[in-house]
DNA sequence: AACCCGTGGGG
DNA sequence: TCCCCAAGGGT
């Protein structure tokens, strides 16, 4: 008898259909599990997959990213979007070197204070990578409980304080089983209970899901508009730096001004690229990945 | 709290 | 085609 009446069904069916991803595998390092979070958050697992193996295999440990400059980060973090990522798993890196002993640290608020790192990641890490007690919450675990719990279709935009209650409430004790449980619901939501379309008929738990006992209901309030790309910084941003990616160095200002017509916004645009130190600006008055 | 930050695939 | 979405975080 538990407080939570979904375990057994999820577990179970996690037991059956869980991926076989590397970042799972029993050799996989802390180290890997941290690459993997921050690589998957917000890029789908299919285009992480190679990149992980690649950059572990350049980089199997801290300190071997730590010595190294940081645009060898952003170049072989290649395509995954969001670079600035790979500027601060350098910086994950550097830190782990310098206050850690080059081993990731296991507690949650050491993780949670590196860069790039925040309450999911920390969660995700401390629980995967050193099977420790955490509520991972997570845009799949949120959607899973907000249908299975709540009845409704997504959960709000950004995560709840009742949100956290919820999933804390539902944390079997047993750390590894806790654990286990946070993978299996993300699992759940990513394999079928997903945004558009879910597996119902391949849900362990589908009748105890108030969402579907409640008949399905579509999702009211307000439209969750995605953000606008074409024409914006961010996109400007992407060409420039994949140019600078592309180069084997540096790299003359008139070929990044090649790539957007408009020049304040591709000044902008620039400009902000040097900001984040995504990009130096050298004193030739080329351009170049950070050294 | 709202907005910014890349990229590509599927429905 | 176009829109939505993908293991979020920082400011």
């Amino acid at each position: 008898m538990t407080a939570n009446p979904y375990r057994t069904a999820v577990l179970a069916w996690y037991d059956v259909n869980a991926r076989d991803l590397p970042w799972r595998a029993d050799d996989a390092t802390p180290w890997g599990v941290l690459v993997s979070e921050v690589m998957l958050q917000q890029t789908p697992v299919a285009r992480v997959l190679p990149a992980w193996e690649a950059w572990l295999e350049r980089w199997p440990v801290p300190a071997a990213l730590a010595a190294e400059p940081a645009g060898e980060a952003v170049r072989m973090w290649g395509r995954l979007g969001y670079p600035r990522r790979a500027l601060r798993l350098h910086a994950c890196a550097a830190t782990i070197v310098q206050r850690h002993g080059g081993e990731v640290p296991s507690s949650h608020a050491d993780l949670l204070a590196l860069p790039g790192v925040g309450a999911y990641t920390a969660a995700a890490v401390a629980s995967f990578a050193f099977g420790q007690r955490h509520a991972v919450l997570d845009t799949n675990v949120r959607r899973v409980l907000e249908r299975v719990v709540n009845g409704r279709e997504y959960p709000p935009k950004a995560p709840t304080g009742a949100e956290y209650r919820l999933a804390e409430s539902l944390l079997p004790e047993e750390p590894a089983v806790a654990a286990r449980w946070g993978v299996a619901v993300m699992e759940l939501g990513a394999l079928v209970c997903t945004a558009r379309n879910p597996r119902c008929g391949e849900c362990p738990v589908v009748d105890r899901c108030a969402w579907v006992l409640a008949g399905k209901p579509p999702h009211d309030g307000p439209p969750r508009r995605g953000q606008r790309y074409a024409g914006t910084d961010r996109q400007v941003r992407g060409r420039l730096l994949a140019v600078l990616r592309e180069a084997p160095g540096p790299v003359p200002k008139s070929v990044l001004d090649a790539v957007w017509d408009e020049a304040a916004q591709r000044e902008r645009a620039l400009d902000g690229l040097v900001a984040d130190g995504l990009v130096d600006p050298l004193e030739t008055g080329d351009y170049a990945l950070p050294s």
